[in-house]
DNA sequence: TCAATATCAAGAATTATTCTAATTATCATT
DNA sequence: AATGATAATTAGAATAATTCTTGATATTGA
C-alpha cells in the first residue's frame, strides 16, 4: 500500500515541461476539457502532429476521447484562428500553434518539419506578382528537401 | 444518309486549339497512347484540372480508358518532371504542365486558379531564412483569397 | 516470331476525414 | 438545486480520393 502511494506520487512528477495554463476562453471560443487538452498538446509538441498523433497523446489525460472529437476540436481551433492546419502533399493534415507568418521545410530524410520565416522586413507581397486586386486571406509555403550533412 | 455524313464531317472541324504534337518520348518516358492524351489535355486545359476532370475529357478520344490509368499516367508524368501536381488544402490534387517556378492563387469566389510568379530577379532563397544546409527539392506556394471587384 | 517486360483496365481495398444519431455536458433561468 | 435549451462529445457508419491487385494487352528486343 505504501509502495503504491509512493509510485503514484513519483508518477506525478512531470516529465513534460511545466503544465501550460489555458484560459476559459480563447478568441471567443469556450475551452472545453477536450479542446483544452488538444490545444495543450499542440503547445507542448512543436513537431506538427497529425490528428492521430494528438489523439494518441491526449488519451493519457482523457482516456474516453474519440478521434472524431479530436478532429472536431482541431477544426474549431483552426476556424477561430487559434491554431493552423498545415498540409504536405496529400499526407494527413498537421497542426501547429505558431500563428506568425511562416512556412514549413519538410526534411525528407528525417521527416522533421522546420518552421521557416521570412528574412526581416520582407513580406510575400514584396516578392510575388499577384493578379491585380488580389486580396490574400491565407498563405501556405511548403518546401521539401534535405539538410546537407556538413 | 447524306445528312449523316455531312454531320459527321462537320463534327470533325476542331473546336479546340490546333492539335498539339507530342513526341514519342519525353524525358526518357515513353509516350503511350494514354499518356499522350492525358498530357495533351493538360497542355490544352490550363485551368489545373483534377484527375477526374482529365478522365472525363480524355474519354472523348479514348473511350475505354479507366480512371486508374489516368492516375497512373499523371503519376508517372509527375515522377518524370513532365507535369506538376498541385494541392490545395485537402482537395483533390490538380495537375499543371507549367514547369517554371511559380505558385498558385486560388480565388475562392470564382474557384479560378491563377499562376503566380516571382517579381523579376527574385528567388525564394532571397527572402526566406532557411535552416542551415537546407537543400530544396520542391516548393509549393499557395495563396487563397479573392479578387477585389474594383 | 517468341519471350520478357511494361502498360492498362476493372474493381476491390485503403485511409483520412466527415457525417449521423444518440448521449452527455454546460448554461441560463427559475 | 431542478429545468429546459443549447452545445459538445462519442461511436461507428459513410464518403471520397487515391492506391493496390490481378489478369489481360501491348510493346520491345532477341
Amino acid at each position: 500500500m505504501l509502495a503504491y502511494f509512493a509510485a503514484a506520487m513519483v508518477s506525478k512528477i512531470p516529465d513534460q515541461p511545466l503544465e501550460i495554463e489555458i484560459p476559459e476562453e480563447i478568441s471567443g471560443l469556450r475551452m472545453t476539457r477536450q479542446r483544452r487538452e488538444v490545444y495543450r498538446i499542440l503547445q507542448q509538441e512543436r513537431n506538427h502532429p497529425t490528428a492521430n498523433d494528438v489523439f494518441m497523446r491526449v488519451k493519457d489525460r482523457l482516456p474516453n476521447i474519440s478521434l472524431a472529437t479530436v478532429y472536431n476540436c482541431l477544426e474549431v481551433l483552426v476556424q477561430h484562428g487559434i491554431i493552423r492546419q498545415v498540409n504536405f502533399e496529400r499526407e494527413s493534415s498537421r497542426y501547429c500553434p505558431n500563428l506568425s507568418e511562416h512556412g514549413h521545410f519538410h526534411d525528407e530524410a528525417t521527416g522533421v518539419i522546420h518552421d521557416v520565416v521570412f528574412k526581416p522586413g520582407i513580406t510575400l507581397a514584396d516578392v510575388l506578382q499577384l493578379p491585380p486586386g488580389a486580396l490574400i486571406q491565407d498563405v501556405e509555403i511548403t518546401l521539401r528537401g534535405k539538410i546537407a550533412t556538413t
